[in-house]
DNA sequence: CCAAATCTTGACCAGTTGGTCAAGGTTCCC
DNA sequence: GGGAACCTTGACCAACTGGTCAAGATTTGG
C-alpha cells in the first residue's frame, strides 16, 4: 500500500463480494497467474511453455506460482476450462424456431468476433487439439457431440421444413465454421502476411465475417 | 553388408543414381532421419521436440542424428522446406482458361487428399503457422502471397465474364478453403469425436471433400 | 496484542535438454 | 594393400526443467 493511502475497509464494499480480504485477493492472484498462463501456453503449448516464463510474465517469483497452482499441469487444466467456457458459449442460437440464416450470421459474426478478441484463448485450443486432445478428448466425444449432434437435428428440421438446403451436412458445416472463423486467430500470422498488412485490423475481421456469411448462407441455398 | 551378399556394383544401376553408394546411403539416411523428425515436431511442435525422441523413432543413436543435421534447428528447417513442396503444389489449377467450378472442385479435393495422405506434414505446417510462422515468416508474405494475388486475379477475370459471383473474395475464399481442409488432418481428434469415430475412415475424408464442394460451389454461384 | 494461518521467496534438487568429442569402425580410391 | 575420408556411438557437459522447502513476512481473528 502506498503511503498516506487509507486503509480499506472490508466490509464497505457491498455485494461485489462476500469474501474476505484474502479470499479476494486470492483470487485477484490466481486472476494474474491464469491470464500470464494462458499467454504463454497459447505461444509454446503445454510441453514446451515453462513455469519460469509464465512467472516472469505475471511479474511474479516461479515460487510464487506454484504456491497457487501446484503443478503446471493442473494450471493448464483451469487454463484449458476457461478456454472451454468461452469456446461453448454462442452455439445455443440454432433453435428449430430461429430463421436458418439469421442464425448463421450471427454464429459467423460471434466466432469471428470470438477470434479476434481471444486469440489467445483460441491458440490454447488449437494447440490442444492439434496435439491430440489429451485434456480435452473426454469433452469432445460426450458434450460437445451431443451439441452438435442436436444442431443436426435442428437442421434435418429445417431441411424438412424447406427452410434449408437439404443436401448440407450439420456436422460437416460445423466443421468448416469453426475452422473457417478460427483461422482467423490461430493462423492470423498467415492471414496477415497473404494480406499484406503486419496485423489485421477490424475492418478486416468485419470483411472476413461478411465473406464467410455470404459464402455460408448461399452454399446453403438462403439467399433470396 | 550380410555374409554371401554380392558386392555391388555402383555404376551398373544406371540413371536411377549417379551418386556413389556412399552418396546413396546418405541420402537414405537423411531421409529417415527426417521421417522421424516430422513425426516427432508434428506430435509436440518444434522447442518441445526433443533429439532424443527423435533418434529413438529413427532407431539411431542420438549422436548420428547431430552427424547428420548439425542442430536440431537445421533439422527442423529441413523438414518445414519437404512441408512446403506438398502444401503450395495445387495452387496453379486457378487459370482464367480452367472452368471455375472444376477448379474449385478439384482443388478441394486434392487439399483433403493431402490432409488424409499428410496429416504429419500437415500439422508440422500448423504448429508453425500457429507459433508465429518464425520460420515461414518470409515464404508467407512473398511466395504465398503473390500466389494468392494471382489467383485473385483470375477469380477478377472470371467474375467479369459472369463465370462465377462478382461479391466472393479469393483472398478470404483461399483463408476458409486451406483452414476447411486441413482441420480433417490438424483437428482430426475433434472431427472424430464429434462423428463419434475412432479414426476417420475414407468414407469420411470423401463426404467431407464432397460436403465442402456443395457448400463452396454454390456459395460461389456455381450451382446451375 | 499475539498466536495461528496464510503468503512470499531465494536457494536448492534431481532429471532432462541440445550439443560435443574422441576413439574406433567402415568404405573408398589409388 | 593402405592411407584418407567418412560414419558410428557411448560418455560427457553446461544450461535449463518442474518442483520442493524452509525461513521469514504479512494478515487474520480473537
Amino acid at each position: 500500500m502506498r503511503i498516506g493511502e487509507a486503509t480499506e475497509i472490508p466490509a464497505a464494499d457491498s455485494a461485489v463480494s462476500q469474501k474476505s480480504a484474502r479470499a479476494r485477493s486470492r483470487a485477484v492472484m490466481e486472476q494474474r497467474i491464469l491470464a500470464a498462463a494462458a499467454a504463454v501456453f497459447s505461444e509454446a503449448g503445454f510441453d514446451a511453455a515453462t513455469t519460469a516464463a509464465i512467472a516472469e510474465r505475471a511479474g511474479l517469483p516461479k515460487a510464487n506460482i506454484h504456491y497457487y497452482f501446484r503443478t503446471k499441469e493442473l494450471l493448464y487444466q483451469k487454463v484449458l476450462a476457461d478456454v472451454l467456457d468461452i469456446w461453448i458459449e454462442q452455439m445455443d442460437l440454432f433453435t428449430t424456431e430461429a430463421d436458418p440464416a439469421v442464425a448463421l450470421r450471427l454464429y459467423i459474426q460471434a466466432k469471428v468476433a470470438l477470434a479476434r478478441s481471444y486469440p489467445i484463448e483460441s491458440r490454447v485450443f488449437a494447440n490442444e487439439m492439434l496435439h491430440g486432445a489429451p485434456y480435452l478428448g473426454r469433452f469432445l466425444g460426450s458434450k460437445l457431440k451431443a451439441r452438435v449432434d442436436a444442431i443436426a437435428t435442428v437442421f434435418a428440421r429445417w431441411a424438412a421444413q424447406g427452410k434449408i438446403a437439404a443436401d448440407v451436412d450439420a456436422h460437416h458445416l460445423m466443421f468448416t465454421l469453426w475452422a473457417a472463423t478460427q483461422t482467423y486467430a490461430d493462423f492470423s500470422v498467415q492471414v496477415g502476411a497473404v494480406l499484406g498488412v503486419d496485423a489485421l485490423s477490424e475492418k478486416d475481421y468485419e470483411r472476413a465475417a461478411e465473406q464467410l456469411t455470404i459464402l455460408v448462407l448461399r452454399g446453403c441455398g438462403l439467399d433470396n
